[in-house]
DNA sequence: CCGGTTCAATAAACCGGTTCGACAACTCGG
DNA sequence: CCGAGTTGTCGAACCGGTTTATTGAACCGG
């Protein structure tokens, strides 16, 4: 049994091979200019012969960085990569943390406490998604020193933040479906409960973004003197099957709509097919507008209708921001940026079919 | 200007207000037993009132170990989150990683080099997700001493890994094209230079993925007595819009295909959109068939007729692999994992029409 | 009253680097 | 030939914890 245990070359190891002391070793790599040409070339070689490599950590705590960023999510992990816009997002953040030289770390709640994770990670920073008002983690990593950029949410102001114009993204939803004609109207939203370990708190943060959403489109019907029942809003996991169930609900309890708004493309795809498998063609019978505008809701069939939200760019502002905040430790003020959303119109909606068509023109 | 820097409470301090010395803080935490109940008490009291936490870097360095795994990819984060695939492996990584308590960390090429970025990672050990032969990180983090999984590659013996059979699947999607009348082929392949960067090899981790479809492909194609022209591959970025431009270039080309064999489901996604934009029906002038089974596949329209790949599974089992190497510790014989294919059998793909139709016009 | 246990707490070494101040040797102007 | 700078290297302290061997006090039976 050959015991392959290759004990790790220590920076000790290579000065005493060198014939120099560790500090100088240190300074071969860190500082060379300080040191005469032929030591460094020295040491150099000695390193390379005997396969040195300084140890990540050991230098971490020596020199007090980790060029590591943390993404904080209150959601299993197993959840939030089910979610195409969290892609989307992550290819933001890592995006600018490549650029710098940083790299990424996901950090979602273990054996139920999120704060706890936290604690252990070896960061610089936090980018927390969605971490609500009732977030204990937040004061938590205030306290051990760390810059923090809260992503949907801006419960915090004395952190950065980065939002996302929901509301307004959901208005224009609902405005657009109204200008169609439509009147009788289904929503499907995702579920509340999106985890539910241990003893902390559920996460409180999509119900932020999904109660800023539903604001926007009660407003814009209201606008049009719609009035929306409660039975009318139906909810499901977030993912494609969750949408399919969700419309099979609504379609189900035998409410009659031709207008159906979505809080996410994920489940709107989930929802187009489960209106195609139930004989309903889209947008003849039912127009639907989704959220978040991923890269797939252009090559549905047909192409989504949405809201676009700058997910990547959400992702890079997030990224930008807590670098600031990293460089200068604490003091300046924290930044909150407020990104826009916009309508896509694909081709999911369509005007409202003849008959029901008491149209109420005004607004 | 209220300076916030909250300095960091330190071990130490917790200790002298506590009136002990700082072992016993630490023994307070990691091994309460060991002290009489009243000064666990007491130290755990103050150590809250000042709002202690151990400094994660200082605890890795003294136990050794982070908790933490790496995932090492040669491509840009930005890119490799381009792919839902990706995220799925993703997701098994972190179902098992969740589990057992550890943070995932994602390490890809910093300023070109992957070497460097994996050197200056703190993790317990790497999943690697197809690194080649020529890939000199492998011998790189060996001799740190840590562990590494391999995923879709099996040129490091020595080292875990974990396949899917790549060239079986393949095989059987073509097959089941070649069963259903089809004789005149387009294949969509993804383009080998993912990215350029720096000085370091680009990665050929896809290509070894990549040339195993193929194979699979070709062998079934010849096993029909079919030849495969080489102007008949045609290939495109991975991704959505890869998809959208190879079909259309495979269409331009003036050649007469009613069978397309696409590498990824992303890419065939693309393929469909830009079918049905061309005024081609699937499957009625064309079939098509996927590789992947992403969660989407199965809500297009149509549905998508794809190989099964078990994303998830490859990284929980990438995840234990690489679990068991950590916990002995560099003995006991490497494992080496093969998962299998299927092909699904959606609405993509049927037989081919009667006669010789003429699909494509012109440009 | 004494040697042997047990229990609680501690001092010191250690993890593996970086960094600062000091020092010796050498250079150079006067 | 002296004193002031430079230059190259080193020792020691430090980053912030954990761990091991040790100590001192209390306990206990003989």
């Amino acid at each position: 049994m050959d015991q392959k245990r290759p004990v790790r070359v220590r920076i000790i190891d290579v000065a005493t091979e060198a014939g120099v002391s560790k500090s100088t070793v240190s300074i071969a790599f860190n500082n060379p200019q300080r040191l005469s040409a032929e030591t460094t070339a020295r040491i150099r070689s000695v390193a390379d012969s005997l396969g040195y490599r300084p140890h990540p950590v050991a230098r971490m705590l020596a020199q007090r960085q980790t060029r590591t960023l943390g993404i904080l999510t209150p959601q299993a992990l197993t959840v939030a990569f089910g979610n195409p816009f969290f892609s989307m997002f992550s290819q933001g953040v890592a995006s600018v943390g490549e650029e710098f030289g940083y790299a990424l770390l996901y950090v979602s709640p273990l054996h139920g406490s999120l704060a706890r994770a936290a604690g252990q990670a070896s960061v610089d920073g936090f980018v927390a998604i969605g971490l609500g008002e009732d977030h204990p983690e937040v004061e938590e990593i205030r306290s051990a020193g760390l810059p923090i950029v809260l992503v949907d949410s801006a419960a915090f102001p004395e952190h950065g933040s980065v939002e996302v114009d929901d509301e307004g993204g959901a208005f224009a939803a609902a405005q657009h479906l109204v200008e169609l004609g439509h009147t009788d109207f289904l929503i499907i939203a995702v579920e509340p409960p999106y985890f539910a370990v241990g003893s902390d708190v559920v996460s409180p943060v999509l119900d932020g973004v999904m109660s800023r959403r539903m604001r926007g489109y009660r407003r814009a019907l209201e606008a049009a003197g719609i009035e929306l029942a409660d039975e009318r809003v139906v909810t499901g996991s977030a993912g494609f099957d969750g949408g399919v169930g969700a419309f099979n609900r609504g379609l189900d309890s035998g409410l009659h709509f031709t207008a159906v708004l979505v809080m996410s493309d994920a489940m709107a795809i989930g929802a187009i097919h489960a209106a195609n498998e139930r004989g309903l063609t889209v947008p003849g019978d039912v127009s639907l507008v989704g959220f978040d505008n991923i890269d797939e809701a252009e090559h549905t069939h047909p192409p989504l209708t949405t809201v676009h939200q700058p997910a990547r760019e959400k992702g890079a502002a997030a990224a930008r921001l807590l670098l600031a905040a990293i460089d200068r430790r604490g003091s300046g003020q924290p930044e909150h940026r407020r990104l826009g959303t916009r309508l896509i119109i694909r081709e999911s909606t369509s005007r409202v079919a003849g008959e029901r068509q008491e149209v109420n023109s005004e607004t």
